[in-house]
DNA sequence: GACTAGAAGGGGCTAAGGTT
DNA sequence: AACCTTAGCCCCTTCTAGTC
């Protein structure tokens, strides 16, 4: 389709002679009634508020059309000395350049009448901006277009490897490649939030599915195939065996935290817990007998007596001899914690929402739900779970901590 | 020589349209 | 829906012709 009332087309030569750029035109008329929508809707409407750019290749029906040739558009110093072969960007230096030599020469004249506005056809037949309906608007435009379409990709993007024809549009792509990552807790990369989101929705289903078989199976865990390591702490909540020492490798595991919070879940647990992780990859556990009371740390020491005072208010004559032989409790894992709990309400009366916890172990919130449960717990489980949940969020542990890792309580 | 105006080059920003 | 590419617009700088 032919643009309508175009009026001139300017078509430079394709070939220069002896190195010098001829700017010889030849005129052509191009006759058609067709309207420009562009400009037919700016004539009827009144100027809008915010100004809007034309459709890409609708030019002004009434301007110049001028053809340039791939030479002309890529060259630099597109203006050659035909005596020394030196190059200007502009016929002016050359025509300069040619006095020196006693050549003849012509400056470009300023001419008084009005400069019609010229539009620009790409000289690629192939190209849909060939055609003089589709012609561009600015010369630096073609000029753009004929590099990125039809040009060298010389500019290649260090990360991703993308290459492009014009330097802009490279160092745009630079700006922002790598910028937008998003990263699944399975450690798999995404470029695009909505193949992440995607994923996620896969990889929480996952979770969720591995956490039911986990109650009926403790091994089965999807984490554990994806990381080739244990655990999160909402799988360690889910009743594991506290003999387990997850090893996150710290990277992974400060990681992991980030993602969460990221995704605005439960990350405040899961950086409290690993701590306790650390430190239970400390050294040998100490024999049974060495740890006494009065080897403990400050914290279980005084955790140990809270628990204590805390049976005897209920009634009990004491703590049960399992917990009294535990002196780590601040630092006990999750599992630990959870299962030290759940004897408790066995002895006193098993709140229902530790049941629950169980059974969110996948679920962020879930997980938090167990901390933070709105609900009425049974008489003396709310103080337990106020009792762990300061457990939980102990200061850094010293680095040894004797006794962790002798295993589940009696 | 100083100053001004115009042309050209290049880069940044962003709307529009296409792609995934 | 989000992302990517392309093209239009604008601004700044540089260079040169013309004028005083």
């Amino acid at each position: 389709m032919l643009h309508g009332s175009m009026r001139a087309f300017v078509l430079e030569e394709e070939e220069n002679k002896a190195g010098l750029e001829v700017a010889s035109s030849t005129m052509m008329k191009v006759e058609e009634n067709m309207s420009n929508p562009t400009t037919s809707a700016s004539s009827q409407n009144p100027v809008p508020a915010k100004r809007k750019r034309g459709l890409p290749g609708n030019p002004d029906p009434d301007a110049e059309v001028i053809a340039l040739s791939p030479n002309t558009l890529m060259a630099t110093n597109r203006f050659v000395c035909e005596i020394c072969n030196k190059g200007f960007q502009r016929d002016q230096n050359l025509q300069l350049h040619r006095r020196g030599h006693n050549l003849p020469w012509k400056l470009k004249q300023r001419t008084n009448k009005q400069v019609r506005k010229k539009v620009y056809i790409c000289p690629d037949a192939s190209c849909v901006h060939h055609d003089p309906s589709r012609a561009l608007g600015d010369l630096s435009g073609i000029k753009k277009h004929f590099s990125r379409k039809h040009g060298e990709k010389k500019w290649k993007c260090e990360k991703c490897s993308k290459k492009y024809a014009v330097h802009s549009d490279w160092r745009a792509h630079c700006k922002i490649c790598g910028t937008r990552e998003y990263r699944c807790d399975c450690g798999t990369l995404f470029s695009r939030r909505d193949s992440f989101i995607t994923h996620r929705a896969f990889c929480d289903a996952l979770a969720e599915e591995s956490a039911r078989v986990t109650q009926a199976n403790p091994v089965a865990d999807h984490h554990q195939h994806l990381y080739s390591q244990p655990l999160s702490s909402h799988e360690l909540a889910a009743g594991q065996s506290t003999t387990m020492q997850p090893q996150f490798p710290d990277g992974l595991r400060s990681q992991h935290a980030d993602i969460r919070r990221s995704h605005g879940t439960y990350v405040t647990m899961k950086q409290e817990i690993s701590s306790p992780w650390a430190a239970c990859q400390g050294p040998e556990p100490q024999p049974a007998a060495s740890t006494s009371q009065s080897q403990m740390d400050p914290l279980s020491s005084i955790y140990a007596t809270m628990l204590e005072s805390e049976f005897q208010r209920e009634g009990q004559s004491s703590l049960p001899a399992s917990y009294r032989t535990s002196t780590t409790f601040p630092f006990l894992s999750a599992t630990a914690l959870f299962q030290k709990e759940a004897q408790m309400g066995a002895v006193t009366a098993r709140p229902r929402h530790i049941d629950q916890m169980a059974a969110h172990t996948s679920s962020a919130t879930g997980f938090s739900l167990g901390w933070c449960s709105g609900g009425a717990p049974l008489h003396g489980v709310k103080t337990h779970s106020a009792l762990l949940h300061e457990m939980a969020c102990p200061p850094p542990p010293p680095a040894d901590i004797a006794g962790f890792s002798e295993g589940k309580p009696q």
